[in-house]
DNA sequence: GTGGTCTAGACCACT
DNA sequence: GTGGTCTAGACCACC
């Protein structure tokens, strides 16, 4: 995995936790990675992985038992899901019409752009 | 003007002043209030207007004269829009339909979302 | 048995384990479950286990004898009861006395609640 | 301040907060030691600090203005006076009564001990 | 000046 | 082995 500047890591940690969850390549009820482990994998201090961990503890992602490990939760597929189809729904989308309108690009050429990118992924499985 | 949390103040007047200009509220070689005094109209420290202008400035939305002010530049609607719109374009739509994706949004849903958004913004013009 | 976040797990054994021979379910002089069985019974590492009955061992609630088990010590009831007892009236109620009134809670309002709680209470007698 | 041991310093920064706002020492809209100075004033390290202030905000206690400090919410003082009753009287009071009814402490002798207290406290205000 | 992030390393309790 | 807390110190962006 690389990093982006100018986001903190934990957050992009985070973000990519729950992208496993939502595709799946992360189940419900299995174990993820130690705090150390992980941090030796993405080449990040153990604290970092700690504080992604936390807030996904806080969001209902991923649970903890002492001494043995972090697990994904229960509903988590359905929790992140909901989420941030909400948050983007609601927030980010009305945001993006009203740019999108200030730069005079149509909604229909973002409809257009989204099936056609569909059509291309819908063949070959990412792996990512 | 009320201010987001999480992204910086100096940010977020640097994009409503391009909005100003796109909209052609401000018009190009018009003056554009000084720092102290939009410092006082949006409750913010001088500092904070100052660093939004000199990013202005090396975006050439403006320009400045010294002892006098800051003027809207000659070409900033065509220079704003045209980095705006490109930034836009190669930039954030990708990452934008690969978050649609995995959280399954569907075309339908997409323009469903947008019929609602204009009827919501028909009604009452954007005031600013 | 449901164990709680945030408290050590052996610890909830040994405070189940001191109940139980409070309400005499376990007599004083009677043999108590082997680590291994208790472990198998509770779902839990026997190691943890052992490192409760460790700890009843120090407090004299339970001995060991060698190749054969634990058992409820001789006076066990007497020295738990009166331990607690201690404890409780000499370190906890000044904590929760002040902690109330810092929430404003009147007597009138701990009396009404203790009147639920026995409502609750009579009806099923608690199976643990 | 003087910590306990067998706490995490940054919950007992947490608790101690709260204290001062629900006692009104620090007032809704006023600003809050700055991390550094409070790690000063506590000896403590500001990154434990931090972690207090960070769980304060999740729980809306404080918020943050960028550059300039921490403020005590709005409706602290409602917020935190709920949510630590509800929590009292739902979920501690009931393990406290059954806690008690095992040590053969009655009710009573709670209401009673409070009554006395509250009379000893009315008088000379606690400066803490 | 403020908060925010990150590292390295230590120590502890728990399983 | 696991997570959890804490320290010291660094660097950065923002006001």
């Amino acid at each position: 995995m690389k990093f982006e500047e100018n986001r903190p890591i934990y957050l992009q940690i985070v973000a990519w936790i729950c992208e496993k969850v939502l595709r799946g390549e992360w189940h419900e009820g299995e174990r993820i990675p130690s705090v150390r482990e992980l941090g030796a994998l993405l080449q990040v201090n153990p604290n970092t992985v700690m504080r992604a961990y936390e807030r996904l503890q806080a969001e209902q992602v991923i649970y903890n038992q002492r001494g043995i490990g972090y697990f994904v939760a229960q509903d988590a597929v359905q929790g992140v899901l909901g989420a941030q189809r909400a948050e983007f729904l609601e927030s980010e989308l009305p945001r993006l019409l009203d740019r999108m309108m200030l730069l005079s690009i149509t909604p229909e050429c973002l409809t257009e752009s989204y099936k056609l990118y569909l059509e291309n992924h819908s063949k070959h499985e990412n792996t990512l």
